[in-house]
DNA sequence: TGTACATCAGTGAACGCGCGTTCACTGATGTAC
DNA sequence: TGTACATCAGTGAACGCGCGTTCACTGATGTAC
């Protein structure tokens, strides 16, 4: 894992790996079958520590939870790039697929997340609609920026960079019809 | 191009251009200075390609555009994903900065985004605010619905995945106060 | 309690692969006088 | 009009590199009798 934070997912290589392990590349497959089930392992490992990220959230009001969870996976992004890639971007990971899979609650945040939507519909603080696609319509969201970010293409400081985020998810919830 | 159309950017080396153009991959550095070069000629390319894709949008309305645009960002992506990443992904092509390439107008097509966006707050079509604020809103939630569809997220037809995506964006539109 | 053996983590050399790039070259085409 | 030379596109062998993976191995630790 530190090897993956400190190197990226491009260099993550079996000896990279072991190097960093202070070990033999070979080693690594007295514990895993090869390359591609290390990877999976790590990848694994990273989305918990998103998880305990996005877990430590707390807030009383669905809205203010669902704009801090956003600003939580930009800043997830912003200070640990590979752990983001090996849980977002990377095909190799165990994959949630939409809608199947969401709608099954497989995926533990976006269905935090539904419920919050749906909490905030009862409560007549969202107008009422398909949770599950709203939650995709802000996931979506945050998602672009944060790529078109990693992409290159903001030359912002990162507090401004994370205000531009948390008002563009605004602009989103607004068109949920969140109140405020 | 053929072969970064037909391979994508991973596999896209010196070696398989050569063989792609029935010439020796030596042939290649007559041409251009190392292979860096020859990914940014085709980066270049690949963006003359979305060019003329939102070029050939036409519609009366500002609104309209908009959503167009996004749609045939999302067929880009869908048809071209070689030529997508190209364009929207690499860092090594000539990226425009937030926001001060985009004031600028470097960016032809948030450019012609932000004209619309003026356009239909002029005709009180949409709420006044930043318009280039709004393009990048915009453009972050269809580039992450792309992303998130690129790494395997959906698993959804074509068409329904385009209705999810024009439905978000209309989530954001109406975010920015557009009509209907 | 002592011995034989199995299990285990890790080693180190070597393999074949694809890569970008170097180098000296060939042969055709254009151009100046 | 003919010749000498420069320019040009492309060749083919070779380089060093990092990679995942194979193979046979070593030496320590645990365990059964």
């Amino acid at each position: 894992m530190d090897e993956l934070q400190g190197s990226g997912v491009e260099k993550f290589s079996l000896r990279a790996v072991g190097v960093a392990a202070g070990v033999t590349p070979m080693a690594v497959y007295r514990h895993y079958r090869d390359r591609e089930a290390l990877l999976a392992a790590a990848g694994e490992e990273a989305f918990s520590v998103w998880k305990a990220r996005a877990g430590a959230i707390k807030a009383a009001q669905p809205l203010d939870w669902l704009r801090r969870v956003g600003r939580a996976y930009a800043e997830f992004a912003l200070d640990e790039p590979a752990l983001f890639d090996a849980c977002f971007v990377l095909r190799t990971s165990v994959e949630r697929l939409y809608p199947a899979d969401f709608v099954a609650g497989k995926s533990p945040v976006v269905a935090l997340a539904v419920k919050r939507i749906e909490d905030a519909q009862a409560r007549g603080e969202m107008a009422p609609g398909d949770a599950l696609e709203a939650a995709m319509a802000l996931w979506g969201q945050i998602h672009g920026l944060v790529m078109l970010h990693r992409a290159g293409r903001f030359a912002m400081k990162r507090k401004d960079y994370l205000k531009l985020c948390a008002r563009s998810v605004d602009h989103v919830l607004a068109g949920l019809g969140a109140r405020r």
